[in-house]
DNA sequence: TGGCTGCCCAAACAAGTGCTTGGTAGGCTA
DNA sequence: TAGCCTACCAAGCACTTGTTTGGGCAGCCA
């Protein structure tokens, strides 16, 4: 639907409606979608706001494409994992390690999502934010269930509630994580890991204290 | 400054004021702060948007109210802990448990507090939201870094990051926790230390697979 | 040369926004 | 009874919001 269906030249000058796109989605990411009037978009692209409609019908379809193929990416690449023969624990690595770099290669997307997708989904245009995060959920809930039987993963988990710890812990790092920083997104999905599955606790040392 | 210096009866029924706080504070929580109307809140009290500020300056004092007299509880709770002479994996155990409880006791301000503190706190007004802000960081990485010190925690801890994984991770659960719902803060608290210290990898069981 | 297309401006519109104003009804107290 | 206080209404104001309309201009292709 929000497809192009003509052949070009992908690779020339981004055409002005993904540069708009682009505009529109960090002010989004910035500010919120419903606190940036399409007043802040034309102005940061240096035209008047009724010019904008020239290139899209109305300021939800602009997140609605910024989200929408954001999406269809991001599924891609988990798809392709979970449908893959590594071990669970290997695709459990792989999934958080996407998703650190779609925060790297995607931030404004990210936290557009994260900000208001909770807000936009309630109007039957996002509805497929809510299928999407149905489908992740299955996902990740099953991989972690794999995990459980094969041994991997501790056997007293509480796989929803993990799910749901895991989810948000990783997402959230939006909020912090600036791709031009310092860590890379590697370092920090190695790290993540590194907590996730072993703890921050000391090993083989318990409760008891007196050297 | 928003303290009420008359002495009353505090178990009597609501005051208005407080009435209409709560209120307000709902659909803050649930719609987000800039997308709720002066209306939806006084629709919601059954009075008309104008009779509001009979009570309130502006629809602005009624969140910095909310927000204000809650940071100021919590961080009570928090200096408590902080100041007391529980070793520092039992500190670290106190104050998560107690932001599960708040988010359970005080569902609605967490939720403002997680949506609506990065716009809000860009005003002078709520400056105080980015000093809680800091004061807290100090107060966990002061927390992480004794337990490290201790023996408690793992020597390799990226304890900045750490108290960033840790700090979103519990505040986000406002998104899916119910207060009336199956589980208790208390449930969740004790699933998320469980996690957070020991981690989600089976024990004592390296990478080789084959049994 | 003429028409087409992509991109934009200028101006406005209706709806919605936070907030103000002047007034009123009822209860409490001196 | 008079005066005051709390809680509210009715109406509106100034401003912001997303969106529409009609037109202009440059480049390109025939």
């Amino acid at each position: 639907m929000t497809q192009h269906s003509t052949a070009q030249p992908t690779n020339k000058v981004a055409s002005r409606r993904e540069e708009l796109l682009a505009i529109a989605a960090e002010l989004f990411a910035q500010r919120g979608f419903k606190n940036t009037t399409v007043r802040d978009i034309a102005d940061a692209a240096g035209i008047l706001s009724g010019s904008l409609y020239h290139h899209f019908d109305s300021k939800e379809s602009m997140v609605d494409e910024i989200l929408s193929t954001f999406q269809s990416e991001l599924f891609r690449k988990y798809d392709e994992v979970a449908s893959s023969d590594l071990d669970p624990r290997a695709k459990f690595e792989a999934v958080i390690r996407i998703s650190f770099e779609a925060i790297h290669d995607h931030h404004s997307e990210v936290a557009i999502y994260q900000n208001d997708a909770g807000y936009l989904a309630e109007f039957d245009r996002f509805g497929y934010l809510n299928d999407r995060n149905l489908q992740l959920r299955k996902l990740w809930v099953g991989m972690l269930e794999e995990g459980v039987r094969s041994g991997d993963f501790r056997p007293d988990l509480d796989t929803e509630l993990v799910y749901r710890f895991i989810r948000d812990t990783v997402w959230v790092a939006v909020r912090w994580y600036r791709p031009s920083g310092d860590l890379s997104a590697q370092d920090v999905a190695e790290q993540y890991l590194s907590i996730i599955l072993d703890g921050i606790a000391a090993r083989r040392r318990p409760v008891k204290k007196n050297p």
